[in-house]
DNA sequence: ATAGGTGCAAACAGTTTGCATGTAT
DNA sequence: ATACATGCAAACTGTTTGCACCTAT
């Protein structure tokens, strides 16, 4: 009888996992492997890409498709959301609640069954008390 | 005096211009060379993005950005609508109307200056009366 | 005639894969 | 000890750029 196949607790894995959580946004690759690799040195671009698809296969993180922004991740299982993509320091932020109505007129004979909603605008960060956006670090 | 500098009516950026008004519905720099090397023999590639760029920048197209399918093109100067993105098919529609609300609470300090809707589902063509997707040309 | 446009190939950027080595189990 | 995980580099895919040639003006 075969051996179920074990996933195994390194510390790269772990450390990304950790980035993920602790972020409390949809990070990109990118974020991800910037953060990690504060906390493990030498970690590869390849692994952050692996163990994002073998977290995504587990059922552990979501992927968030944010128009522009290519694809981000978030843990899975939260209850249905959109998000909100800051122009200017282009973090991305969850925001909770939907209406889930969402009234768009479909054609006759189209059926959906699910949407994504993702507004633009300026995050509490880049536009302080009425002002205009603080020079927000441009990140990248 | 400089002379204005002129864009000139080529062949093939008026196959690539007929391409995206003959579409009615939002195409991929891949669909926009398909449809435009069937009119242009050895049409190449690199013409479509940098005629695509060229008429984005004259104003003339406008770019959608579809969750997962990357940038798409579209004319521009359409009312503000939305876009229904076919999980059969992997075509993407135009859809009208929206009801401006959408209603997400924003955080504190969050000003949203426009916003993406983006419906999933089944096509008129891929789901005919009732009954279960036809297969529809998977298209890639 | 001239300057912008085109095709081709090389250059790039982001992502995936093969392989020898490392390491949880 | 074993098999999965990692790091590195090569391979790929999608997009951009340099350059010699072409063509609308």
């Amino acid at each position: 009888m075969a051996r179920a196949i074990v996933e195994r607790n390194t510390r790269q894995k772990r450390a990304i996992r950790e980035a993920l959580q602790g972020a409390g946004r949809p990070l990109s690759t990118e974020e991800v492997f910037e953060a990690a690799q504060r906390e493990i040195d030498g970690l590869g671009i390849a692994t952050v890409y692996r163990s994002i698809r073998s977290l995504l296969d587990d059922g552990w993180l979501a992927p968030v498709e944010v128009p522009g922004k290519g694809t981000l991740y978030e843990l899975a299982g939260k209850d249905h959301h959109h998000h909100f993509s800051c122009t200017s320091c282009h973090r991305v932020y969850e925001l909770d609640g939907c209406d889930s109505g969402v009234a768009v007129r479909l054609p006759k004979g189209f059926q959906a069954s699910r949407h994504e909603v993702t507004l633009y605008g300026t995050c509490a960060n880049c536009v302080p008390a009425g002002g205009s956006p603080k020079r927000a670090a441009a990140r990248k």
